[in-house]
DNA sequence: GAAAGCTTCGAAAACCCTTTCGGTAAAGCT
DNA sequence: AGCTTTACCGAAAGGGTTTTCGAAGCTTTC
């Protein structure tokens, strides 16, 4: 039954694919009639049509995309390079590309560098023979990253971390403005006395955060609790900052931590030191990474980054590129988006 | 620099790419020379390949892959259906098969279906006409799953979840075997009442470990306190399970986890009761889900499930069958292996 | 010095499709 | 009846490459 309802309805032969010139010896015209014919072309009288697509059905012929490729000089294909490892970017930007090119429309060569230039150069050239449409370059952090130039023949886009270069094009996440997002949720939770627990102070993504939050607390008239405290994007941080933080500062209220696994960690030691969050204090982070913000004690209230709406974002700009619109360069900052959990909202 | 270092290497001019043709006319030869030239054939004189090549390069020519594949009938593509949402699975196996092949040799074509069978028939007949020499099928879970069926064209392998159908080449985790790893750890350990709490009972993952366990303590002449307890992959039912598991039987000294997620909630609960892991209560799980394994306090001893080599050997599969090898058809089972951390073994 | 062998190169077919353009036949018009 | 228009179809070129096979040109052999 799944022989039948699958490659039954594909109807594809094992052996060799069926040609144009077969449909079109069997339904008794020239290739070029049976070529408008499957085309839905107009110069073609109703009947022959019918002649042409009812061979095509038994033949279960398929047009060969390479043959269609050669000629139009578009492949419909785009590759994405990525050096994301862990698939914790890549795949919901990936996801949202093939939103926007619409499924089946356009297939996506999917390549990992490894953090390796060689490789990436590799995949790069690979990816030029194959005569890609358009390369989606995903960073792994939103550090910028060295630009492939702009000696290619295809249209680029960087996504997650942009390009060194401001003359091309680059979408990011808004993270300063997550950091608004964050502090205005507190504040709106009533919490004033808030501290900052992140990551390695070398990445961006953690500077923007924390510059972020202190902006929106100095446009309400307040400030950060003691320093930003930056270390380590683990949940071992989370615990040591947090049993820091409260010893120094137990007045504190509200935790932005710079990432759900941080906020892992402090949701463990705050629990531990006998507080209630929310109740004493809220916790606030970044990712939305949901195995993680799901699945503590509370939910995580979390910055999600709209890593899909990201993809499907690059997607199109790559798409008016290859329509030959004249892109906007420099980074592109897509905001983020609060998602409400337990973590700040007690729950029912 | 990053522009030169990359772009400048690959050469590639913008607009439009150089041709064969325009390879031969620069070195005065004819387009078959100039093929034979690039492409390291013998019937060509050491001057006039020469000059071919030097031609080839100030041109920066890349021959275009299209026409390669149009002619040999093969492309170099293999086609990677998933239905993975979270790229758990998916991404592991890419990377593999991206090793076996031999990077830059393959590329992949990755495509989500997203548990949805339209979707899946949508991406299969695109990846037919962009005549991919393969197809590897991963699916979400280790059940089995609707065959593609046999009158494809192109070989197909099941990964992860199996095919069901018998005469298809699948390969997958062998959960059995990793039960047995499971508890041959704790016996080592010196553990003899061992418990199991683990996800949904209609999942194959589920009824395979449970039974490698239980199949592993009848050969040590034990048996499983209490019954396997089944019920959700999270972490909340890791924290409940094992309350209820420790208050009915307190004498328990090592639980297996169905998942790593589990084992998280296991940890937490067991803790909150006062019982030091490893010392009282051993706990092993599955998965390797680094993110959750290695940031638990202590981290997680876990059965690896070997995807990335799953990947590989996925690819030479594909590949042994894209040659010609008759292939070895059912289900190919793949040990796990045992990874030791702090949750079986006390930390210096 | 002619036949035979080797090396080197190029013309052309092949891969599969799309598109242009010319040709045929039917239909419409005066 | 003679002309133009329309509708339909097919021959052929073109896209970029590989490969086969024949044609030179050269060297060796007797």
């Amino acid at each position: 039954m799944s022989d039948d309802d699958v490659a039954g309805s594909t109807g594809t032969t094992p052996g060799r694919a069926a040609t144009l010139s077969d449909v079109a010896r069997i339904a008794g015209v020239s290739i070029a009639t049976a070529s408008k014919a499957v085309n839905g072309r107009s110069e073609v009288a109703p009947k022959t049509r019918q002649r042409v697509l009812d061979a095509a059905k038994t033949l279960s012929f398929t047009p060969n995309e390479l043959a269609r490729s050669l000629i139009n000089g578009r492949t419909g294909t785009v590759g994405l390079l990525t050096s994301d490892l862990e698939g914790r970017f890549v795949i919901p930007i990936l996801m949202g590309a093939e939103d926007a090119f619409g499924a089946g429309q356009v297939n996506v060569f999917l390549c990992d560098a490894r953090g390796d230039a060689i490789r990436e150069q590799h995949h790069l050239n690979a990816l030029l023979t194959r005569r890609v449409d358009g390369i989606i370059v995903v960073g792994r952090t939103t550090d910028p990253r060295p630009s492939l130039g702009h000696k290619l023949p295809v249209p680029v886009v960087y996504a997650y971390a942009p390009s060194d270069d401001p003359t091309d094009v680059s979408i990011a996440p808004d993270n300063r403005d997550g950091g608004r997002l964050a502090v205005e949720h507190l504040l709106a939770c009533g919490r004033s006395r808030i501290a900052m627990i992140t990551g390695e102070p070398q990445y961006a993504a953690a500077q923007d955060r924390a510059a972020g939050v202190q902006t929106a607390l100095a446009t309400a008239g307040l400030q950060l609790v003691g320093a930003p405290m930056f270390s380590e994007w683990t949940e071992h941080w989370g615990r040591d900052a947090s049993a820091m933080l409260l010893a120094q500062y137990p007045e504190v209220d509200g935790i932005i931590a710079g990432s759900d696994q941080i906020a892992r960690g402090v949701l463990d030691t705050v629990r531990d030191l006998g507080r209630d969050v929310p109740s004493d204090v809220a916790v606030v982070s970044f990712d939305n990474w949901e195995i993680l913000a799901t699945n503590s004690r509370p939910e995580l209230s979390t910055i999600d980054a709209n890593l899909q709406q990201l993809g499907r974002l690059a997607a199109t700009r790559i798409f008016e590129a290859i329509e030959g619109v004249e892109p906007k360069r420099g980074i592109e900052y897509l905001p983020g988006r609060l998602v409400i959990r337990g973590s700040t909202i007690p729950r029912r």
